[in-house]
DNA sequence: GCTGTACATATCCGACTGGTTATATTTCCA
DNA sequence: TGGAAATATAACCAGTCGGATATGTACAGC
């Protein structure tokens, strides 16, 4: 697979509420099928199907306990989207100077006013 | 659209090589539709659709001079990704691997991890 | 006006997605 | 040994996606 296409498979498991909610959950620590799937009113397979997706994606991976599947986050998918999305900082960065700016010329205006407020 | 939605098409909006490509030229500046297309081997509407695709999703804007609609890139919406990452960035730096699997042992050793819930 | 250019929209198509229900598999435990 | 629990797999369905081609719309310049 190619790097794009392993950010592709990234990006559009990310792209999808529950898969998000499940990472959450994992922030606080593996967790079993049952567990993640408590929270939702989907069932089983369906969480079972988005686990797949996460696993494929490199967003978990699965250990064997038992019957049991624990689930673990795996934090260097997510570094591959933190590192594309680095070099566009900037480009918010630069927003919010400007916006910075543009509230630093009214506040300045205002300040030219005798009545500050309305 | 709630939060979790925007997201939601943000992230699906980035999970394509060639809407990602569409950004990465538009680092460059302002960029009319053809300009746009010119590296692809796609159809005109098919780009078409992905501008929509990103315009949608606020990472781009698009502006109207004569008969051309030139697109910008616009960060706020990355900026979103960015912040939705950012809480997941001790779970790839290497710096609190240790602290974080310590953690994680003594969650192990509280035992009783994977209790049914419903 | 007329023509060419830039772009959008409409429609269709095959592939994929996210959900369902039903069933299979694996493992523990009484 | 047999049942219950945890999870996976299969089959199906409606909706969305990314592409195509064909056509429509808006503007520039002659």
């Amino acid at each position: 697979m190619t790097s794009a296409d392993r950010l592709s498979t990234t990006l559009s498991a990310l792209a999808d509420p529950t898969r998000r909610a499940i990472l959450a959950r994992l922030t606080m620590g593996e967790a079993s099928v049952n567990e993640l799937l408590a929270p939702f009113s989907i069932s089983q397979p369906a969480i079972s199907k988005h686990l797949k997706v996460l696993e494929r994606a490199g967003l978990i991976t699965r250990g064997r306990e038992a019957q049991w599947r624990p689930c673990k986050l795996e934090g260097s998918a997510l570094k591959d989207v933190a590192d594309w999305l680095e070099p566009y900082r900037r480009f918010w960065e630069e927003r919010l100077d400007r916006l910075d700016e543009h509230l630093r010329q009214l506040q300045a205006a205002k300040g030219s006013k005798h009545d500050q407020r309305k």
